[in-house]
DNA sequence: ACTTTTTGTTAAAACTGTTAACATAATACA
DNA sequence: TGTATTATGTTAACAGTTTTAACAAAAAGT
């Protein structure tokens, strides 16, 4: 039960019943494929004609193809399948981390075409700009060049305004008010670029998945653990964004409102318990600050490295695994409470070893959840090869062409 | 952006322009009203022969009325104005409450048609229900009979499940697993019943208000603090549900996992910190904790009497509302953080000494909050008088009417 | 009395989904 | 081999909606 927004609805006009019915084909298409004229007429619970219609639309626009004919049919005639035509053009997915860029091409389906490549992220804005317009020329010229490129989705570590393309804040990167939009705009004209917060990408990421379209769900929450804690969270099929596009902050939870001291500027926070320094610190028996500069010894020492000790009897390595596993869920607890999700992705380097904290994630999750339902909320692990964020940015690209219609 | 569901979708069939329109035109009599058919022309951008049939039909249904005609235009002919006809059907709300159960009857524009009445609440639910029944009949007689009530809207402090009606969890009432939709269906055959928690019915009173409708917030949430925290969620102008119809307990996060007992059996929870018990027990210079029966000299102290203390001078009155203050602010904060929403609705005893704990509570929002605009998310307080929990309750009935359709 | 302006209705056109009939193409069966 | 059966896809007529244009109704200005 959605109330009309009597200050911003969409009235329906004589096409508009046409435009829903041409997204639905195209999502059925897109999860089917491929797919007859008669089945889709079957899954939409209308009559093959309204079909024939709305395909021949699609043809003449040349989103859609037809190929093979079926033969694993009994009887009768067989049927032409359909296909999305995602071949002619592509998108470019961009992401920005504290210490290397990466970026990946995609057709319009989200089918990898290149090899992921990066390069060393620069900080200072415009000289990054200018050395990923680079990249993304070379990457495009390897393919069809810059005018088969339907856009490029840039990710970032940090808090974005999607209507101005500016980046507000990134600690990571020591960015303030970045117009990045505005750089990337002078180096690529004509191509549609979306800037946007990484935690809210990794959600999108698993909405717009192609390959396990028929499970996905539509109420999720992606967490994602590194240097700090991203949170994305999708309600109904669509991203929340809040006012101002920061909603999903579910790093800064308060575990103990005085506890150890954040980025942020505020203690205790649950991102101060579980990010990777955080474990680290644990090890080697140190309260580290973020807000401090590492020791020596900690420096070249990462959570992987933690993780094989743990893995080869370091009983030190996996009590501080055990202990950030028993905040994680703790935290889970509450993101579960506030949203009673039916699905949770976890995503960073520490999820490599899900074996090991598994039991005290979720010992910690049932502790603290109200319902015995809450306690079993589903989590499913998404490995760093699935590239949760460049999946992300791809789908900032090639999602509206699938997208409900805004209508009433 | 919203994905389509390719296992839960909504084809457009002949008449879905119209049933959108339809809900576009009485959502704007609903806000606007009186109002003519060239005025809806000119807000929904259309020609005034769509108006014109589209009001045929609602005319026809008895759903709209036409009424005088202005007269303080300046030329041409006068306009006739319409308005929703909503005198011959009722609603009935309840509110179930710890200690008493409260009635109100509006008309399906929610209008008070009599004065709230209640009982003293019976836990015993099949007496309850009977007891409830005879009270609604009493009110429906004194109006036009049942035939006129267009359905029934029961909220709980409690957890429910909408479908099946049964209240799942209500500590305050001693309810687990009560098919309350059971007992009162017996009662009244015909007329539609909905079962509905009071936190999530406290927000519907706020996105379904016809007051101030034209300022009314899509993206808000409500927080009631009594025996409990109840917390609402409204996002784009929809509830926010989760898969068990659990979403929203925010009450229960933690403000330090190993801080105060809380009833929900964990440590520290923000609830725990911020109840009207756990204010008078601050007074008291007791942890008083809600798992145990209060001491003989507080039973009868309620907050009133303590907001009335600090009033009058009591320096321990006014500290221990200001320390709540400052927990009270610091769980919004991470609300604040987490949902991003563009206001915040507050109810809920304590609410009436604002005047003295807002400088407190804003504090510890601004204290905890990531960004200066998330610090400035307005507040209203919403004053016991205009029972938000009861226009909650009768939102459930009139609400289905004007909401958007299900499309795509 | 005539013009101008605004409201509301009506008739026809344009677009969309729906129904029913039909052509197409394959298999089953006698 | 020829006919019946079955499933796919197209076409034409029909029905429901929005859209356009023309017009009637009612009020005020000139």
């Amino acid at each position: 039960m959605r109330r009309i927004n009597p200050k911003d609805f969409t009235m329906a006009k004589r096409g508009t019943s046409r435009e829903i019915n041409r997204q639905i084909v195209l999502t059925l298409i897109r999860t089917h494929q491929p797919l007859s004229r008669a089945d889709l007429a079957r899954l939409m619970d209308t009559n093959r004609a309204n079909i024939t219609f709305l395909i021949n639309d699609l043809l003449d626009e040349g989103l859609v193809r037809e190929g093979a004919m079926g033969n694993e049919v009994k009887r009768g005639r067989r049927p032409t399948y359909l296909y999305l035509n995602s071949d002619e053009a592509c998108a470019v997915a961009v992401d920005i981390r504290a210490t290397r860029t990466y970026l990946m091409m995609t057709d319009m389906l989200g089918n990898q075409l290149e090899n992921v490549v990066s390069f060393p992220t620069v900080y200072e804005p415009e000289r990054f700009s200018k050395i990923l317009s680079e990249h993304i020329r070379k990457l495009l010229d390897r393919y069809k060049g810059i005018s088969a490129c339907r856009g490029i989705g840039v990710v970032v570590p940090g808090m974005t305004d999607i209507k101005t393309g500016i980046v507000l804040r990134a600690p990571a990167l020591g960015w303030l008010n970045v117009d990045l939009l505005g750089f990337l705009r002078k180096e690529f004209e004509n191509v549609p670029i979306h800037i946007e917060n990484s935690g809210k990408a990794c959600a999108l990421s698993q909405i717009w998945e192609t390959r396990s379209e028929l499970h996905t769900h539509h109420d999720l929450v992606f967490v994602s653990i590194s240097d700090g804690v991203g949170v994305g969270v999708v309600i109904n099929g669509e991203l929340m964004r809040g006012k101002h596009n920061t909603a999903g902050e579910f790093g800064h939870l308060p575990l103990s409102i005085d506890g150890l001291p954040c980025l942020c500027g505020a203690n205790g926070c649950w991102e101060a318990y579980i990010s990777n320094l955080a474990t680290i610190s644990r090890y080697f028996g140190k309260n580290l600050s973020q807000r401090q500069p590492l020791p020596l010894e900690t420096a070249n020492f990462t959570i992987e490295d933690l993780v094989k000790q743990a893995r080869s009897g370091d009983g030190k390595a996996l009590s501080a695994l055990h202990l950030t596993a028993r905040y994680l869920g703790l935290g889970l607890a509450s993101i579960i409470n506030a949203i009673d999700p039916s699905q949770i992705y976890l995503g960073g380097e520490i999820t490599e070893a899900w074996d090991l904290i598994e039991p005290q994630v979720r010992d910690a999750i049932r502790e603290r959840t109200l319902t015995k339902d809450l306690g079993e909320t589903p989590i499913r692990i998404v490995p760093a090869i699935e590239h949760p964020r460049l999946r992300g940015a791809v789908a900032l690209v090639t999602a509206p062409a699938f997208a409900a219609p805004k209508v009433a």
